[in-house]
Parts: C-alpha cells; sequence; structure tokens
DNA sequence: GAGTGTGAATATCTTCACAGCT
DNA sequence: AGCTGTGAAGATATTCACACTC
C-alpha cells in the first residue's frame, strides 16, 4: 500500500509536458495576481498561455479538482494548489558548480531565491576561483562538497561546468547524495536511476530557431 | 510548386521533438568525432543519447538516407548532414538586448560563435550601461536596434531582460524585422506568427526536478 | 552478417463534447 | 447560465519488426 500523499494525486503517470505547463501557469497566474485579477476561467488562462482550455483543466485534473462550477479558478488558491502539487511550496536548498560567467550569472540572479530556490554552495575546482567571494558565499572546493551538503541539508544540484568537466561535477553531487540535478553544460551526463537530470542547453533552441527561419525562408 | 529546396525534406510536418533531439545527435557525434571515432550505428548512437534506436533512424528520415546498410553512420558525414538539415552549416548574426547579469554572460560565452550563432549587438536601455564595452561590443540604446539590425544584416535576437521589459523588447526585434528570438525573460511575449520564439526558463526545469524529487520521496 | 529505412502497431498526448455542479 | 471535470475520439509520437541493401 503506498504511503499517504500530501496531494491528491490522481494517476501515476503524469506527462512531461504537463508537469512543464503548471510551471507556466503558476508563471501566468502570479502575473495575473499582481494585476488584481482574483478569479480565471479556463478560457481566459488558456488564451493567456496560448494552450487549449481543455488541456489546462486536463492537466489540473492529474492533481486535484480546484475550480469551481460556474465561476472558474481562485487565483491566490490554484497558484497555491499548483505549487504544492509540484512541491515548490517550500524552499529548495540548492548547491552550483563550476563558477564560470554562467555560474556567477546565476549566483546573482535574485530570482533564484524569490522563486523558493535558495543557492547555498559554491563550488569550483579552479585554484584561483576557490576563496572568491560571489553573491555573498565563499567559492569553496568541489572536494568539499559532499561535506558541506550533509551539513547544510540540500537537495538539488546546478551545474555550470565546462563541457568536459560536467560529468565530474555529476559524479560529486551523487555521491553527495543529491537527487536532482540542472545541467548547464552541453554534455551528457550518466548518473544512477534514482537521480533526475534536467538539462538547459541554449544552443539546442538556437538550432531549433535556425530550422524554423530556414523553413519559412523556402516556402 | 514549392521552390527547390537546398536539402531533401521528406514531410512537411516534422515533430518539433524531433529537431531538438536532432541538436542532441549533433552534440553527442561532435564528442564521438573530436574522439576520434569514425561510424556509428543507430543502436550505440541511441545509447550514447539515451533515446531508442529507431527513433533515431526515423528521425534521420525527415531529412534524408544518410546511412549505409550494414555499417552504420559516417560521423563526420552525419553531422554534416543534420546541420545542413538544421539549417545551421553557416554562421547566424544574432543580436541581445538586456545587458545584465546573464546577458553579460552570454556575450561572454565563447561557444556561441563556436557553434555558429556570432552575438553582433547587444542593447540595453539603461543609460548607465549604454557606451559600456561588454566582450568586445560597445552597449548601445535599444532605439538604434532597428538601424544596426538592418545594417548588419541580423536574423537572430536574444532577450535577457528582466520579465517587465521582455515585450518591450520583443516589439523592438520584430520591428527590426527579426524573425527568430530566443527568450531568456520568465515572461510570455506576443509577436506576429511569422517570428518564431523560443523560451529557456531555468525555473520551469527547477520546478520539474522539485516534483520529480517530490514524487519519488513519497513512494 | 549487420544495420539501415520504413510500414504497421502501439503508446501517449491533445482536443472534443457534454454531463453535472454552483 | 456558466464553467468545470472527464470519458470518448482524434491526433501525434514512439517503438516494433522485418524487408532490403551493403
Amino acid at each position: 500500500m503506498p504511503p499517504k500523499q500530501l496531494y491528491s494525486l490522481k494517476s501515476e503517470n503524469i506527462p512531461r509536458a504537463t508537469i512543464q505547463r503548471l510551471a507556466l501557469y503558476v508563471q501566468v497566474l502570479e502575473d495575473l495576481d499582481r494585476q488584481g485579477t482574483e478569479v480565471i476561467s479556463s478560457e481566459l488562462l488558456a488564451k493567456a498561455c496560448t494552450v487549449n482550455p481543455s488541456q489546462i483543466r486536463k492537466d489540473l485534473a492529474y492533481f486535484g479538482e480546484f475550480g469551481v462550477r460556474g465561476v472558474g479558478y481562485y487565483i491566490k488558491d490554484l497558484i497555491g494548489a499548483i505549487k504544492q502539487s509540484l512541491g515548490v511550496d517550500h524552499v529548495w536548498k540548492t548547491v552550483l558548480v563550476g563558477v564560470g560567467n554562467l555560474g556567477r550569472a546565476l549566483l546573482n540572479h535574485a530570482e533564484f531565491r524569490l522563486r523558493g530556490f535558495d543557492i547555498i554552495g559554491a563550488f569550483d575546482c579552479d585554484p584561483f576561483k576557490i576563496g572568491e567571494q560571489v553573491s555573498g558565499l565563499e567559492v569553496l572546493c568541489t572536494k568539499r562538497l559532499k561535506e558541506k551538503v550533509h551539513e547544510l541539508d540540500v537537495n538539488l544540484g546546478i551545474i555550470t561546468t565546462p563541457p568536459e568537466r560536467a560529468q565530474r561535477a555529476a559524479n560529486h553531487l551523487v555521491e553527495a547524495n543529491i537527487h536532482g540535478i540542472l545541467n548547464f553544460a552541453p554534455a551528457r551526463i550518466t548518473v544512477p536511476d534514482y537521480v533526475y537530470v534536467e538539462y538547459v542547453d541554449f544552443f539546442h533552441h538556437m538550432y531549433s530557431l535556425a530550422f524554423h527561419i530556414t523553413l519559412e525562408k523556402e516556402r
């Protein structure tokens, strides 16, 4: 028998695309909330997200019934419900490996903390960088990652190393018992099954732009 | 009758996922090429990309027949074929709007030029930033974007402004007749149909990590 | 023998359409 | 009357399985 859950997951297999859209809904809903809107229908939210209204209702239905028939969704409640469903209703402690240009930019990116991701450790293997202060954090030697992660009870890791060092960074994170990795390095990494990896690769997006523009031009 | 094409597109409707995977194949293939491998089967490439071998063959089949039965794919040839299919066999001139932490990091990111995306203009509306030199470029006022884009024949735009200024940046890019936009700002933007937009939102990925880890813990 | 290219089968995701609540 | 929640239908994407080629 499965353990009792914090929220009602109606199905085991939630499409990956649904999760991505939920993150989008939160973004758009928080915008609407700031603007003072209190209630919204799936139709209007759909328009703002450029998706189909049924899509939104289906996506939400995986987690529960958050709407009111004849009325729509109370925005504040819905934001709360989605955030709880996604597990972002609390702060996630995060470490970053690779203090290059991109790493620095992310460490200085205030939005991370704002969105519930608190980067509490910065690591690099370059002796010239170790000891440096970046955005209020002292850059530490990657060898000390495991120790620090245990000390501070960290859950997530971000890799911003050059591609050739991404696998080593991943190994350190796995060794430190981190179960979620966001990899910005343009390189595949191999990790055990229980570690979940997300890739952010700008070039894949640039390639996609190039392709679609080329296609359009040829028409 | 459609105009003659540079490469043989077998179908009009190529899945978006296929394009993303092709970019991944190029990445992995270039790695293999650097390591000196000359030929690879769909099975081995599939393993390296963690996808299904038929998937690879199907993806490639949209563009042509690049393999040799009984042998596999010649890596150098395949890289060339995919790059040509995607339209990344030549340099794409690119401008960037929003010279904040992230913008600076991208301007300093040598890999962009290496991968065929040459960022030749940096724009911002902050008078304190205008005139500053970043990675060999003078930061210009966003008002001069149109003029510069025409002068230099630019095709792609990157938005790295704060979310509240993303739409204005997009308007400037559309005005300058740019047809492809990579938007790093965590905000939806509205553009005409003929403009293709790709979104890069770190937080969507962070949310996804949070969700999958939460799910795993509850099991 | 080995491995591609591809139609057919399967799985997955999206949209429709409407019953059911407020 | 209005809008959600959802089974059924439709569209898309992935995988299988094998004919075909080197």
